[in-house]
DNA sequence: TTGCGTGCAAACGTTTTGCAGTATT
DNA sequence: AATACTGCAAAACGTTTGCACGCAA
């Protein structure tokens, strides 16, 4: 555990939505200078193996990571007119679920589900 | 209507499953050297502004594309081991979208959306 | 002429990688 | 010494864009 792992594991946990890897690299380098971009993308890489980050993909081409942690199981609603992420209890999607499992014996992994469309404020 | 797009249209006709850039390039190629890359791209864009096709993120960072014509509205399951991508009815998500409507007056749009998991075969 | 469609090459933004240097064990 | 992590720069990837040419109304 480096100083540089340390504050992207800081700041990933003071998000409760998804935050893209810039993001994380501008934050992490005002909490401690000297924290490069590929460092971020090498301890997310790492984070993810261990389980401590999953990866959403909101579909604006760049990914966004978010910790694991204590966190509730859910999945996103991602604005694409505005771009705003909100994330939803995943028990809305244990019916579909389970349904494709059934049906097709596919298991839908709920919390990396983003479900496309239109906000409140943008339809 | 150029031949160029005639050739992309007609790859595009040629699949129910979404693909990818280089995968209508390749083809279209194929039918009609001279189609560049580019003009895909272009071509792509002008489709999807006139409502022919749609864009699926099945989230390994390139999109697809998949003809809208006279397609039962669907979505998409996306093994994230193979690769492999499955449509479904829609009415699946019916009950989803309606909720996320009336709960978040967000707009889910069904035939964009890709749910991902592992299929059979990887499970 | 005006405008649209194309080829070509270069640019773009995000992510990954090779290599050398530094720190840790 | 061997190993692991970093900075740096460059590459890689899919995608977009500027510019000049050609073709059609």
């Amino acid at each position: 555990m480096t100083p540089q792992r340390e504050a992207i594991l800081s700041v990933l946990h003071g998000f409760d939505a998804p935050v893209t890897a810039e993001e994380i690299h501008h934050r992490a380098h005002r909490m401690r200078p000297g924290v490069k971009l590929s460092t971020v993308y090498r301890t997310l890489e790492l984070l993810k193996s261990l389980g401590l980050v999953s990866v959403v993909d909101v579909g604006d081409r760049r990914l966004r990571y978010i910790h694991e942690s204590a966190e509730v199981p859910h999945f996103h609603l991602s604005c694409r007119s505005c771009g705003r992420v909100v994330g939803v209890g995943s028990e809305e999607l244990r019916e579909v679920a389970a349904a494709m499992l059934s049906r097709y014996q596919f298991e839908v992994n709920v919390n990396q589900v983003t479900l496309p469309g239109l906000c409140r404020e943008c339809r």
